[in-house]
DNA sequence: CTATATAATTAAGCGGTCTTAAATAATTAG
DNA sequence: CTAATTATTTAAGACCGCTTAATTATATAG
């Protein structure tokens, strides 16, 4: 049961810190600005995927394609989404974030972050190096392309 | 605006890509556990803090204390948390964790970083090394933001 | 062409999670 | 002790987000 791989446990208490934070964060602000869970949800896949159909959202959020399209409805509203057709399949929609609705998921986000600002005040340049280096480790990873060789 | 540090801006792109991920997986274990998230962000902030107020766990997620009390009333039934009377200030109520509660607050967070394994199985050693590292530095610094101000 | 399947939307209704206001209980101040 | 303050709980009601079922529009199969 408990994983002694010191990859994995450091790992996991990061997120917990981590996660902590950013979810209290992320929650209160939803609750400032009237958006749901899903919508964030939504905001956030839309930013990374740049589009994608309603049943798609769905179940990325697992709720039913009628309650996505409802919610979108609001985000359109907002005018922080905008619904397209699909030119090869017209029965689909493409949902994908307005301008506006990029910028303030940016900025909402940024402002959520402040606290980066106090972890960044504490570090040392070669610990700012550090970190840089192994975050750019992941997202590399993550997005399935070898790491960049050199500067 | 748009910030040109690289640390902060890596920062911001792994958030950007790991909370898509761990967002999504809470939504939806939320969902499928009959959980809000206010219930989830209490069970974040146990975990971490150890125990809590009423009105301090409502402040923290941005809901009146009466709110806050409902929403425990229902973690009680589950059994996750419980309510104990402070000795010193027989008014509050000390909120914690149960034994059950610490248990699947851990196992839920495990299962909800299977992709962990993904990306630890695309590392070298080496690789795996420097994030630790970086992470572990980036705990550290965490605990270290207690109340002493200077040194 | 007709029938079937798929994507999205609309509508009705239910339950959950807030809010405010009032009640209870313990502490603190005078 | 009495009055005021603080922490929590209870109660009533509003609103939101979900579900299912029905509808519309497009695509595909025979």
């Amino acid at each position: 049961m408990a994983r002694k791989d010191p990859f994995f446990s450091t790992f996991q208490e990061w997120i917990e810190l981590f996660m902590h934070r950013s979810m209290q964060g992320t929650i209160q602000y939803a609750r400032e600005n009237g958006l749901s869970m899903s919508m964030i949800g939504t905001l956030f896949h839309l930013n990374l995927r740049g589009h994608a159909g309603v049943s798609d959202l769905g179940q990325h959020l697992g709720v039913s394609s009628a309650a996505a399209s409802q919610m979108l409805d609001r985000l359109v509203e907002e005018g922080l989404i905008e619904r397209t057709e699909d030119p090869d399949d017209r029965r689909m929609k493409k949902i994908s974030l307005t301008e506006k609705g990029c910028q303030i998921f940016r900025e909402s986000l940024s402002a959520r972050l402040r606290w980066l600002d106090e972890l960044e005040k504490g570090l040392t340049d070669q610990e700012k190096q550090t970190i840089t280096s192994a975050l750019q480790l992941m997202i590399d990873k993550a997005h399935d392309r070898s790491p960049m060789v050199k500067e």
